[in-house]
DNA sequence: CTGTTAGCGCGTTCAC
DNA sequence: GTGAACGCGCTAACAG
């Protein structure tokens, strides 16, 4: 029924593992019959069953990308760059989508990755017993958001500097009252919402205005919640002048409640996001750019490096840049500013 | 190093035949030996080898999904949906991400899927020739967007019946001279563009309309492309009143060409998009909304279905509703239209 | 350079 | 209800 590597050895007239050899390349097969066994072999469609040869061989040529939900742009993107990587190196993608809470216990209690993959690569940054578990893997291990953790090769943002940009432009436009639309962290703990959320003080201090907790409002890092918290601001005695949002989709939900209140950015409300979600430049969102695929590549690469050279050195870290796209949701305050 | 099923008989006092059994709930064993034998898996962190257990039952539990590119936001939906049912259902998702022509064809030509999964979904009808290849592997096949095909499972919509719904609504508005921008089917030949320029333009021709070819564009499925699309639209002779844009994506990329050139929809022209992105509410963007992850989910359903029953019936098209949903880029032409 | 021999870790008979 | 033997298809170590 499906061709087996037997098969292609009593076709070309050879052993099992001189096609074994020929067909992966490796040395001490003679030009001539490696070439008769790959016209063979092609002429039979034979592929060689991963499964018997990570037997075999103790390497499965798989590699897991653990996500929190590729369904969100951001996730989409960034495993779209890593998976380009992977593949092209030679690895399959197994994907673990942990969207719900009770998908990421299952897949950390169950492990079903493994023995299954030769490494793991974390769109999001595990929290402390999750990392544990992928560590017990003893295989490498990567993570592209949220920052370094001992064991994982980490490849981010400087969240603070970007979140730091994004406010800091609204107080230089004079803005002092200044609202906050942060993801909350969810099931998982990452510390992007927090760093985001600590920049923000600072500048805010740093400016000499005064902190309102009112003004920092949830919203979940989705569209829908993005609306709600404006809906919310705006509902507030004193509606800030200006809103930092930690992601472009809320920003994007944060401007439709702005239409919504027959009101407009950067008219009444400046609002700047974070990502440069490729739909921010069809709102003409001012945003905090970072590279996102770029991340998925950057960590993916990484992997493969480690897996190629165990023991030579790796960075811990590797970060890349933000900066600040300006476009036409800020402008300095109606009546500009107090102070 | 990594334990084994002889591991956890040894410390079960077992065989690891019984374990085998025990741990996969097959019957013949008593409760009791059930019991001790699960704990010491648990105790010892057991999980079988998917390799080992795919060579010795010939089945994988892995699933292939191949996708053409899980960045767009309809796929990532899409594989969102399915992905949830098939790890529910304690399958493994193989990802194959064919977003180039190179790594489509190589794909299709080494076949790197073969004898590692038990079922194939295709996030995007696959041309004759590479369906000719799935179907060479002998596993169940389902297909997603692009309707039917001899040999797989479909999952879609009725296209022809959305792009209806989208034309005759600008038509009953009043307008007779309609653009549209269309998705080229570029390296993948899909139907869905054609199916929804066929729509296009039998109401055309039903309403009386004239065709003029010039309000053909190619939008390429891609937000920029929209922009693109609109500008020359902008630029011809005698613009459109109206545009039907074949993704949401691409009218939003519209909308942003129309502001640039200070025009606004609905007051200069008119746009209707077609998905119902998660980002169309807050454009406020008319359009033919379609179900995106259920599609992903129905078609991984079916496809369990005839993983557990090969033989029983299965349907080889199963449609889902599309609808148009009324937002405010739509509205009568400026000159109340012709006729 | 090439063939032979042994497993890799399981599931699956078949005995008991 | 349970254990022993066998083989899945391949790679690795050794012989030649």
């Amino acid at each position: 029924m499906t061709v087996s590597i037997t098969d292609v050895a009593r076709a070309a007239g050879v052993s099992a593992s001189t096609v074994s050899r020929a067909l992966r390349g490796r040395e001490g097969v003679s030009e001539e019959v490696r070439a008769r066994i790959t016209a063979v072999a092609a002429s039979l469609g034979y592929t060689a069953s991963r499964s018997a040869a990570a037997l075999a061989s103790g390497r499965t040529s798989t590699i897991g990308v653990v996500a929190p939900y590729v369904g969100r742009w951001f996730f989409g993107r960034v495993l779209d760059g890593a998976e380009q990587v992977l593949s092209d190196a030679g690895y399959d993608v197994l994907l673990y989508n942990l969207g719900s809470t009770d998908a990421r216990k299952r897949f950390f209690t169950r492990m079903p990755a493994r023995k299954r993959v030769d490494a793991v690569l974390c769109l999001l940054i595990p929290d402390e017993e999750e990392a544990a578990a992928l560590r017990s893997l003893g295989v490498p291990l990567a993570v592209t958001v949220g920052g370094p953790r001992p064991g994982f090769t980490a490849v981010g943002i400087d969240d603070r500097a970007g979140a730091t940009l994004a406010v800091r432009h609204l107080v230089n436009l004079g803005h002092r009252r200044i609202g906050m639309i942060s993801g909350s962290s969810g099931p998982q703990r990452w510390t992007t919402p927090g760093e985001r959320r600590r920049a923000y003080l600072d500048v805010l201090a740093e400016a000499g205005a005064d902190h309102d907790p009112s003004l920092e409002v949830d919203g979940d890092f989705t569209v829908k919640g993005g609306e709600r918290a404006m809906t919310e601001l705006l509902a507030s005695v004193r509606p800030p002048t200006a809103v930092f949002a930690q992601s472009d989709e809320m920003a994007m939900g944060a401007l439709r409640a702005l239409r919504m209140h027959r009101l407009k950015a950067p008219d009444d409300v400046s609002v700047v996001g974070f990502d440069d979600h490729e739909l921010a430049e069809v709102a003409g969102l001012t945003t905090i750019a970072q590279p996102v695929a770029e991340q998925g590549a950057e960590a993916a690469c990484l992997l493969l490096r480690q897996l190629e050279d165990p023991d030579g050195p790796h960075p811990a870290y590797r970060q890349m840049p933000v900066n600040l796209v300006l476009r036409e949701t800020t402008a300095p305050p109606r009546t500009s500013g107090a102070r």
